[in-house]
DNA sequence: AGCACGCCGACT
DNA sequence: GTCGGCGTGCTC
């Protein structure tokens, strides 16, 4: 009997697959994983075809073993991961290992509670809206439609009973959530409802369980599967339905190699099976915004708060002119609040850490003339620095606008605060929750759990507290300052910092009655916070897709990013110099190339990064240059280049 | 990515 | 005279 040829490909940047002979009696078929000799190694890799004659040129080596007896994905998951290779230029191997359980291990970071009202008993009786909203859904089979209603307004029991009526047709369905923590909330409530099987897939499940998921999920015992980012490529049979709960979230996009969206693999696997895609968030992303005001995504609005629950007052302070972290309004404010045997939450909109030159005395603040991004403080070169064209300018020392001689960069950061706050209520006791406190396992837990039970009286935190502000004795959230986001160069901080606004107010006021949020900011009339804090949503869309209209900016065009990092910040910066020639050359006025400059963030562990970025509105041509530029291109061995399609962030 | 081969500097 | 630096190239 002859041989029989198997085509593999391996985790590995290598983009080329790899043939072997097969000489075993057991039966190879693709998508099962092998072991295999490859070089000097052994390695574990996946069938990705199984051709009639071998190529030519090569002395075939021999499979070691096959290690699944039935395949891990079909002609259609096979499809989705060329189609994710060549998207974000890694290899097949690369994208099947993100995909595949067994693969590479995608970490993801630890959070909080989620925050809408459903009944784990039954179905519940729909509102209006939501009645509406349903029937909406049900119209067109493989539509893509978006509910976009306030938190507390029951998307979640739309989702669900959208879930329920696919399942009822013999579909499948996705359900993605942001984060990993929300998946175990919504199984409980799924296995209360749903008599169908569910699984749940996210990364921090072993291999095995992994694996034992995927099976259900492949033998259609489990129709309903609950996950994070890599849950989209679950192997459903016959997908009828994926949702995208807090379609906003940041951390539906992957930070490593291939650096796909969940949204954009979410669209892509409707668009190819017939699925239709239901999404849901207060806050949209402006791209999701815009593909509704085109009309390729069908919005459905839910308006009302089904549990009552007034909106908190808000108030927006003016930091300008104002001494120290706290103004007294916010200071006074706390006071109140214990003096009423509540709590409070401070919360620190704090990303990164890179100094921003601005007034005291009036707000302003040093822009690219070339990007109208916020300019970074580099200390060492005293040097105002564009991170987006490289630009550089001498700060200033007067105010351009109004004279003052008040200016200065600085810096906000939990740890000042935190000794600040400290400083003013030496009764109250303090806890602080950042990334630094929280990475250790299970501190943030208790931390939680210590003012959960009143043992502290405030929680300073970032990020992460916006989305547990489920405490029942919290009555007030002090936003420190609103807009450390706007001051960071990139255009999507306005959005951010509308996005975290409003989804904490949004919160705030579920709890109590008497909920306050204080919000201090330099620039009380800035669109992001005015809009927030007045809660005019479309409004503030508007005018951000306005703006990015007039700066061209995505999602009016796209953007690709490639950055360079390495020990030696000269080898790094010629890396960069260098491919940016060779773009230069293959350009034909296809796209415009920013930089080469220093990454925002232009150390990293060590690491010195720099970075292109390349902005048009031609991806197709675009990316065939990118792509041509990148194969071809040889680094020394230290120096690591990435590319990043439609980055979220510019850091 | 690994891992080897291969060609130039300071060491038992 | 050797050990080891990392440049270059390959992996069926």
């Amino acid at each position: 009997m002859e041989d029989k040829i198997v085509e593999v490909a391996f985790n590995t940047p290598v983009n080329q697959s790899f043939s072997y002979k097969w000489t075993g009696d057991g039966e190879v078929k693709i998508g099962c994983r092998i072991t295999a000799p490859f070089g000097r190694r052994k390695l574990t890799g996946w069938v990705i075809g199984l051709p009639e004659a071998a190529p030519s040129g090569f002395e075939l080596k021999e499979i070691e073993k096959v290690v699944d007896g039935e395949p891990l994905f079909d002609e259609d998951l096979l499809e989705l991961a060329r189609w994710l290779a060549s998207l974000s230029l890694c290899s097949l191997g690369e994208a099947l290992a993100v995909m595949l359980p067994g693969g590479r291990q995608e970490r993801d970071i630890p959070a909080l509670g989620l925050d809408d009202p459903v009944d784990a008993s039954g179905d519940m009786r729909l509102s209006e809206e939501q009645t509406v909203a349903l029937e909406e859904i049900r119209k067109e089979k493989g539509g893509f439609y978006y509910l976009y209603g306030i938190t507390g307004s029951g998307k979640t029991e739309v989702f669900l009973q959208a879930a329920r009526e696919a399942i009822d047709r013999g579909e499948s369905v996705i359900y993605l959530v942001p984060e990993i923590s929300l998946t175990h909330q919504l199984v409980d409530v799924i296995r209360g409802r749903f008599d169908c099987g569910s699984a749940v897939l996210h990364s921090h499940l072993t291999p095995s369980q992994k694996l034992k998921e995927w099976r259900r999920i492949q033998s259609g015992e489990a129709l309903l599967v609950i996950g994070a980012r890599s849950a989209v490529f679950a192997p459903v049979k016959n997908p009828g339905l994926i949702i995208i709960d807090e379609e906003h979230e940041n951390s539906y996009k992957s930070g490593s190699t291939p650096r796909y969206h969940g949204r954009q693999v979410a669209m892509k696997r409707c668009r190819t099976s017939g699925a239709s895609l239901i999404m849901g968030s207060a806050t949209p992303s402006v791209e999701a915004w815009h593909l509704m005001e085109k009309k390729v995504i069908k919005k459905l609005t839910l308006t009302k708060r089904l549990a009552g629950g007034g909106l908190p007052e808000i108030t927006v302070i003016d930091m300008k002119d104002k001494k120290g972290v706290l103004s007294p309004e916010l200071i006074g404010a706390i006071r109140e609040t214990h003096n009423r045997g509540k709590q409070t939450i401070l919360f620190l909109n704090r990303r990164g850490f890179s100094y921003f030159f601005h007034c005291r005395s009036c707000g302003y603040e040093m822009k690219c003339r070339n990007c109208s991004v916020s300019l970074t403080y580099h200390k060492n070169s005293d040097f105002m620095v564009c991170h987006y064209c490289g630009y550089k300018v001498r700060p200033v020392h007067t105010c351009p606008e109004c004279s003052s001689l008040d200016v200065g960069y600085s810096g906000f950061g939990t740890e000042q605060i935190e000794e600040e706050v400290q400083r003013l209520f030496p009764d109250l006791t303090v806890s602080r929750l950042d990334t630094d406190s929280a990475s250790k396992k299970g501190v943030m837990q208790e931390t939680l759990k210590a003012f959960r039970k009143g043992e502290s009286h405030i929680l300073l935190g970032t990020q992460m507290v916006a989305k547990g502000l489920n405490f029942p004795d919290v009555s007030l959230v002090g936003i420190v300052l609103a807009d450390t986001g706007l001051n960071l160069p990139d255009f999507r901080a306005s959005e951010r910092t509308f996005s975290l606004i409003t989804q904490v107010a949004g919160r705030a006021g579920r709890f109590s009655d008497d909920g306050k949020v204080y919000i201090q900011t330099f620039k009380p009339g800035t669109d992001a916070v005015r809009n927030a804090a007045e809660g005019n949503i479309d409004e503030f869309y508007s005018r951000e897709l306005e703006l990015r209209h007039m700066l061209d900016f995505p999602p009016f065009c796209r953007l690709f990013r490639i950055v360079f990092r390495g020990k030696n910040p000269g080898e790094v910066k010629e890396a960069a110099f260098s491919f940016s020639r060779e773009l230069m050359k293959v350009n034909s006025g296809t796209f415009e190339l920013l930089g080469p400059s220093e990454c925002p963030l232009s150390i990293i562990s060590g690491n010195h990064r720099f970075q292109i970025l390349l902005r048009s509105g031609d991806f197709s041509g675009t990316h065939a240059r990118l792509e041509k530029v990148y194969r071809n291109s040889r680094f020394p061995s230290r120096i690591y280049c990435e590319i990043d399609i439609d980055p979220l962030s510019l850091l």
